[in-house]
RNA sequence: GCGCCUGUAGCUCAGCGGAAGAGCGACGGCCUUCUAAGCCGUUGGUCGGAGGUUCGAAUCCUCCCAGGCGCACCA
């Protein structure tokens, strides 16, 4: 929203002053100025004008914009633009304005999205593997909350499936004192399980749901496997289906996916219906419920079932764009050089609890998020508790607690985005014009599912802050008002991107 | 064989159409001053390879090479 982001705000009115559509960037080289445009070179082939000509004129234009101190033409066409103290200055009081709500967002539509994720059978407590689901999910439902639309996160598991009766077998097993079955499950978790007459599932769900609200994954609702299936025949009328040896499949393939699908198994292999079968009523039954978007959050080893998802929304004609599946690549961990399998029924895996436990849930959602979805994750674990003080996660803290204790030395309460009676420092238009990347960074970090963006920038405003505050006192400087508007709103800014991905801004270190 | 993902500095990775980056590692500096979990400097790259599109490609397209994950009447 152009009144609420300053820079969006000063494009327009560049836009304005030159007539044509002007994009502002920050260039890499502070010798190409505060802000670069290449507006230039976009309109050259339409106006049939050379770029570095039209440069000129678009140079001229925005030097008469009060904001721009200096425009100069560079390479093959761009316009650097020098900004005013003052402009800077009126850009940092609109950020405090907005104290923590600077960079959300305000949607065209706003709509209400189903997140589900995780969604982990409670077979096991959960697994690194699990966490990552539940830290890309956790970040991008806020994300999209922060952008400014109505999320629900929700856990679907199945309660009915063969997984659940190994399991349960498996525990009973181990009741008798017998060895669980080659295909089952084992592990010092069933053995604890085993070791109590209850029904080890939901003992299982509850330890599952406890240990994601330690990692601040918090669910709204619950969905079962057992309560979908039942509805099928309520679905299978709207489906386009077939019958082939003995059981009813569903012609998927005609409507995008790779192949037809099983959805009631064939009298020979059980009769039951397959877990597609529940795929179909727990689809509809989503929209259903009202939601604009359903997204389906999946590891990349059920990447396969992405077309399935959209098959079966044109099956029952709903738009598939309503249908989206997210799918992240797996966390591979090494332990004392060795590589751990995330295999649950052998029970030799890395479960969250343990992971949390050696590095700390900050630094835990920090690693399984810090790296973007399509990327395989490897993490040494001994090297990750190890290394704890230098993982950047406490850097970008540091900066918040260091500012925290600034505040609590201030001897007013408010700062003042007034210019002080000298030109900014380097380092304070650096730091300003960081935090005025904040905005774009969250609006695309949204659009693009990649909540690793919202990390990766708060390292770079700690890093500018860190520097700004090696270089120059806040308290008793000539500029005390200023720095304390300044330094308030960094600390916003890296609070609230530490938020986003789930992580805690302490005062104090 | 087919599908999805990946290949950027010694290692782990950002960047995904505009002027090659960070952290870690290695080496060398900086604490009577609001938290040294900090700051500064040095070291480091045919952005897997070959074509193509473009004024401009790590970024888009095609092919090739290498690796990961899938291709059930399991979930």
């Amino acid at each position: 929203m152009p009144a609420a982001d300053p820079v969006a705000r000063l494009a327009a009115e560049l836009s304005d002053a030159v007539g044509a559509a002007v994009e502002l960037e920050r260039p890499s080289d502070p010798a190409h100025g505060d802000y670069a445009t290449n507006a230039a070179l976009r309109l050259a082939p339409q106006r049939r004008q050379a770029p570095r000509e039209l440069a000129e004129e678009i140079a001229a234009a925005a030097a008469a914009v009060p904001a721009v101190e200096r425009a100069e033409i560079a390479g093959p066409g761009f316009v650097n633009l020098w900004l005013t103290d003052a402009w800077l200055a009126d850009a940092l009081g609109a950020i405090i304005e907005q104290g923590r709500d600077f960079g959300a967002g305000e949607p065209a539509r706003r709509e209400r999205i189903q997140v589900e994720m995780v969604s982990a059978n409670p077979t096991g407590p959960i697994t690194v593997a699990s966490a990552r689901n539940g830290a890309y999910g956790d970040s991008v439902a806020r994300l999209l909350e922060y952008a400014g639309h109505q999320v629900e996160r929700e856990y679907y598991y199945n309660d009915s499936g063969a997984q659940m009766g190994k399991f349960r077998a498996s525990v009973e097993a181990r009741r008798q004192g017998e060895e669980p079955p080659d295909d089952g499950y084992r592990g010092a978790y069933v053995d604890e399980l085993a070791a109590s007459d209850e029904d080890p599932v939901p003992r299982m769900l509850e330890q599952i749901e406890r240990t994601l609200d330690r990692f601040r994954v918090h669910f709204d609702s619950w969905a079962l496997q057992s309560r979908l299936e039942g509805r099928l025949g309520e679905f299978l009328p709207r489906l386009d289906t077939y019958e082939k040896d003995g059981a009813v499949w569903a012609r998927s393939s005609k409507y995008g996916d790779d192949a037809d699908r099983v959805l009631i198994r064939s009298p020979a292999q059980g009769g039951g219906p397959t877990y597609r079968a529940a795929d179909v009523v727990y689809l509809a039954d989503k929209l259903e419920r009202g939601f604009d978007r359903a997204i389906y959050v999946l590891g990349a080893d059920h990447h396969g079932t992405r077309n399935w998802y959209t098959a079966v929304a044109r099956m029952l004609d709903y738009d598939p764009e309503r249908i989206e599946v997210l799918l992240y690549q797996l966390v591979h961990l090494t332990s004392g050089g060795q590589q751990r399998k995330m295999s649950k029924r052998r029970g030799d895996v890395v479960f969250l609890e343990e992971f949390m436990d050696e590095v700390g849930v900050d630094a835990a959602r920090w690693y399984l998020v810090n790296r973007g979805p399509d990327q395989t994750i490897e993490i040494d674990v001994d090297l990750a508790a190890e290394r704890s003080q230098k993982n950047p996660v406490y850097y970008v803290q540091y900066a918040h607690a260091r500012i925290a204790g600034i505040l609590r030395n201030a001897s007013r309460q408010s700062g003042d985005a007034q210019l002080p009676g000298q030109p900014l420092e380097a380092e304070e238009r650096e730091l300003i014009k960081r935090l005025l990347e904040f905005p774009v960074v969250a609006a695309e970090a949204t659009e693009r599912r990649g909540p690793q963006a919202v990390p990766v920038y708060a390292i770079r405003v700690a890093d500018d802050f860190h520097r700004f505050y090696h270089e120059h006192r806040v308290l008793g400087s000539d500029a005390e008002a200023f720095r304390l508007a300044l330094v308030r709103a960094t600390q916003n800014v890296i609070a609230r991107s530490l938020d986003l991905v789930g992580v805690e801004a302490p005062e104090r270190m």
